[in-house]
DNA sequence: TCGTGTTTTCAAAAAGTTTTGAAAATTCAA
DNA sequence: TTGAATTTTCAAAACTTTTTGAAAACACGA
């Protein structure tokens, strides 16, 4: 299979995969471009590379530099802004993951602790199956985040370094 | 709070959250109906509890028993069909973990594999770097289809019951 | 300050997804 | 069979999200 092949099938499946998280397809295959690209890229080039307008080029970029996923880069003697992307996959993991917590886990963790205080007697089955339900997937929920936060940690950890050193 | 409010919250929680992860809304909103329910329901019941349509209801609950979320139940002397989700948090996990492993990790490992050789120079520096990623990502790929494919046995295992009392 | 190259904004258009509801199909008791 | 209750289908409508591109804003050297 020749590079450019490869290339474009790697960014339309990272594209497709992102669409399926929530994530949208741009801002997904910008981000495998910039996976793969050895050099930081400028607007331009991002836009010609993926077909796509400046505007929409603009607003997945910053959207990319919000979740920490890309860095903007000054090269000396340019006027334009270029960017690079975290090729450390452990790294994005990591800040998808932070990310996704903040976004996601987090909010829904406080509506949970909320709803737990519901009026009523436990002898109307609707309130009893109701607050069981509501306890059960709150207690599952601090376990997850217990267990995303310690992935998150593991990154700048001693633990990590050690630990990783079997993986990459 | 009453239990009203409460679960009407909780379902357009659960909602969004469904939205957010790829799962159309109206289906993360009946399996919420659905897992705080202590007995089953039938398709006009849903349909007057969510304010939606007869095809959307029908659409969407044959969707979540593909995800195997929810279950048909006969009740005996009725002719309609009653539905109910599964209760046990850990269960629904698993679940979700399975499908989704199946749906999107096993798809893109299979390209990945396929990216793993693609001809041209190592001294090319853009061969190198495509090479490089994908590498990468194919080893951390690996990573996570044994982790998740661990957590989705962990469910049968005797491990299971012994650990998961711990947290249930 | 001006002019040029560059980035940002945002309203409107395009594309994509979900929902509706009525008609068709199915099921089952009589 | 027949017909009433129920479920399924699917084209069109409603809604949501994404993309475009031209205009505005910005940055900076001369």
């Amino acid at each position: 299979m020749k590079l450019a092949e490869a290339k474009a099938q790697f960014i339309q499946t990272w594209g497709s995969l992102g669409a399926q998280w929530g994530i949208n397809r741009t801002m997904a295959q910008i981000h495998a471009l910039l996976l793969i690209m050895p050099d930081p890229l400028s607007a331009d080039e991002i836009m010609q590379e993926l077909n796509i307008s400046r505007g929409n080029t603009n607003m997945n970029v910053r959207e990319l530099i919000n979740w920490g996923l890309v860095e903007r880069v000054l090269v000396p003697g340019e006027r334009r802004e270029f960017f690079t992307a975290e090729k450390d996959i452990w790294k994005v993991a990591t800040c998808i993951a932070k990310e996704r917590k903040k976004r996601e886990l987090d909010p829904i963790m406080k509506v949970l602790n909320q709803l737990q205080d519901v009026e009523g007697e436990q002898k109307d089955k609707y309130v009893k199956a109701f607050k069981d339900s509501i306890h059960n997937i709150n207690k599952f929920a601090h376990q997850t985040d217990k267990t995303i936060s310690s992935f998150i940690k593991s990154e700048e950890s001693w633990f990590y370094s050690t630990l990783m050193k079997i993986f990459k």
